[in-house]
DNA sequence: TTGCAAACCTATTAGTAAATAAGTAGTTTC
DNA sequence: GAAACTACTTATTTACTAATAGGTTTGCAA
C-alpha cells in the first residue's frame, strides 16, 4: 500500500509535534522532507490547526487498532505492551502526544481540544478496563479505584518519556519497571 | 522590596513558559505588559536562550529556598506541601517547568539545558532523600528504593498539570490524593 | 474530445520574530 | 564637573511564518 501525500504530512507532523512542539514547527519543515511545495501541504490542510485536529484524530485510529490488536491478551500482558510502545516513543527522540498537546494546550483551538480530549479519555478508559479485569482475575494488585490506577499509570509513563529527556535513559526504565513491579506484586 | 524590571522579566516569562510553551511567546508579550520597548527586554537578555537560562537558574533559588524553609518538618508534612505546590501551579493555569522544559527541549542550547538539569536533579535528590527519611521514621511506604519511588512521585504530579488540561480538575485531585494515600499507608 | 477534479506549483502578501545599532536621559563615581 | 555607567528608546534589519490567489499538469469519466 503506497503512502499518499496526505498521510505523510500527518506522519511528518506527528513526528515535529512531538519532538519539537506545535510552535517550533513550521509547513517548511514539512514540504521540504516530502519534496513538495509549502503550498502543497496547505492544500491538504488548509491551516495549521487542521492538521493538528487530523494528527489528534490518527491517533484515536492508531490507539484503536492497538486496542483490537491486544483484545485477547491478557490484562498484564496489554500492560506490558503498552509500556513497551512508550519505551520506543523515548527511544525515538519523542514524548506521549497527551503531553505535546497539553502543554502546547493554549496554542490549539476548541476543535482540537475535542479530538485530544476524545483521544485521551479513550486511553484512560482502555488503562480503566484493564485495571479492573486484572484485578478480578487476581494479577493486578492496587488499592485505588480503576481510574485512579489508570490515571497513575499513564501520568507516570507520559512524564518519564518528557523527565528522560533531562536526567536520562536510566530513569525512564526506573519508572517503567516500577509500575510493573508494584502492580504484579 | 521594589521589583526590578530584570525580576519582573523573568517573571513574565517563566509565566509565559509554563502557559504558552517557550516558542509561543515573543518578547513583545513581555515588553508590552511592562510598559517597556521590545529592546528593553533584549537589554536584560540579549536572547531569548538567556532568558530561558536564566528562568531555570531563578527555579534553582526559588527551590533552594523552598527547601531550607520545609528542612525542619517532618517528611509527610514536607510532601504535603510539595504537593500543595503543585496543586497551585495547576490553579494557576500553569504547568510544571520541568514538563514545559521537556517538551521545548529540542529548542534550546545546551547552557539552558546544563541548568535545567541542574534543577531537575536537586528536585529529585530532595524527593529521594525525603522518601528515605520517611521510610526510616516509618511515615512512608515504599518497595521501590527512594530514587525510583521519587521519580514516580515527581512524573505523577508533574503530569497530572498536564493532564488535567485535557481531562479536567478532578483528575488532579484523584491523582495528588492518590499519592499521598499510597505513600502513607 | 471534452470536461473536470485532484494534486500539485508559482508567486505573493501581510504579519511577526529575534536581534542589533545608535542615541538619550538620569545617575553614580572619581 | 567630567567620565562612565545604567536603563532605557527609536529605528531598522533580516528572516521566517501561515496563508492565499491563481495557474499548471495529470488522469479519469462521460
Amino acid at each position: 500500500m503506497a503512502t499518499s501525500t496526505r498521510e505523510t504530512i500527518i506522519q511528518l507532523g506527528d513526528d515535529l509535534l512531538r519532538k519539537d512542539g506545535f510552535n517550533a514547527f513550521s509547513y517548511a519543515d514539512i514540504s521540504k522532507p516530502l519534496g513538495v511545495k509549502n503550498a502543497a501541504v496547505h492544500y491538504h490542510f488548509p491551516s495549521k490547526q487542521d492538521l493538528a485536529e487530523t494528527i489528534a484524530i490518527w491517533h484515536v485510529d492508531v490507539f484503536d487498532r492497538f486496542v483490537q490488536k491486544t483484545a485477547t491478551k491478557p490484562p498484564l500482558d496489554r500492560l506490558r505492551t503498552f509500556l513497551n510502545f512508550y519505551h520506543s516513543i523515548h527511544l525515538s527522540g519523542k514524548v506521549c502526544i497527551i503531553g505535546a498537546f497539553a502543554t502546547d494546550w493554549n496554542s490549539l483551538n476548541p476543535n482540537v481540544h475535542e479530538k485530544v480530549k476524545a483521544f485521551t479519555e479513550s486511553v484512560v478508559n482502555w488503562l480503566s478496563v484493564l485495571v479492573q479485569e486484572g484485578r478480578d482475575m487476581g494479577h493486578i494488585h492496587t488499592k485505588h479505584n480503576p481510574r485512579t490506577t489508570a490515571l497513575r499509570i499513564l501520568t507516570s509513563i507520559f512524564a518519564a518519556t518528557q523527565l528522560a529527556r533531562i536526567t536520562g535513559d536510566d530513569d525512564f526504565s526506573l519508572v517503567k519497571n516500577s509500575l510493573l513491579d508494584e502492580l504484579c506484586s
